[in-house]
DNA sequence: GTTACAAATGAGTATATGCTCATATGATAT
DNA sequence: ATATCATATGAGCATATACTCATTTGTAAC
């Protein structure tokens, strides 16, 4: 499809063609695939583990989770959003001042297996 | 330091200014939060989610990865670099033929921990 | 209304990422 | 040595990402 391959070579390195057919029909399907990815890109940026890890401990403002991560109120605002259309906060709004806590269960639990997991490499 | 942040609003949204040096100081530590960001990285893209998916059934060569993926070989093989770096996957030389495989235990039960998570929402 | 502050947002920009293409390397066979 | 196949790699490029800056929105106090 997008690069010449080798259509004529019927013995395939390790397995048979049929065993190809039957890996494929096991692997995890299009869409989940890119659930999972999109799930796992949350974590994949520093700024965004660095508010998750504060809210870890409790909600925040904007200003003060601004004042944490020693960055500009609309970097916060940004990745905030982000996190908010990924459903991995929400927010409590207070008058001016916004609050932003947890709103994944799985999300603590899978970090702390993370951390678990780098310890021991 | 990034942008003017108000010194002066020393009574903050919700605790006082020792609550955050508090926080901050149980946050996880810098060298820390970009190692998992790293960490998370790695299963941020399709691509190599398809890839370790293929490789969670049994080991496979560049090739056949390829056939399986759709994709060329030059991207397979970038992306297997990649994961290799990460000490994500091994190498397996036979011959001309390159196997690889998972090589972290870890990973396909975070995989699954995540596919749990995901069905759940 | 005006002013002041907290947060959100759009535009612009510099860097990162993931692919393709062409080529190089490594190994086997002749 | 030459040819061939499997894989690796460098360069180039198009898109994605994460920030900054400027501005807007939302809320409260005056």
């Amino acid at each position: 499809m997008q690069q010449p391959i080798a259509e004529d070579c019927e013995v395939t390195c390790g397995g048979s063609e049929a065993d190809l057919v039957r890996i494929k029909a096991e692997m995890i399907d299009e869409p989940l695939i890119h659930d999972i990815a999109e799930w796992f890109k949350v974590l994949s940026d520093p700024t965004r583990v660095k508010i998750i890890s504060a809210l870890m401990r409790r909600e925040l403002c904007v200003h003060d989770l601004s004042k944490l991560l020693e960055m500009g109120q609309s970097a916060v605002s940004h990745q905030l959003r982000y996190l908010r259309n990924m459903r991995m906060v929400k927010r409590r709004k207070v008058g001016k001042t916004v609050y932003y806590a947890l709103d994944d269960s799985h999300i603590e639990e899978i970090i702390q297996v993370t951390l678990e997991h780098l310890k021991h490499k």
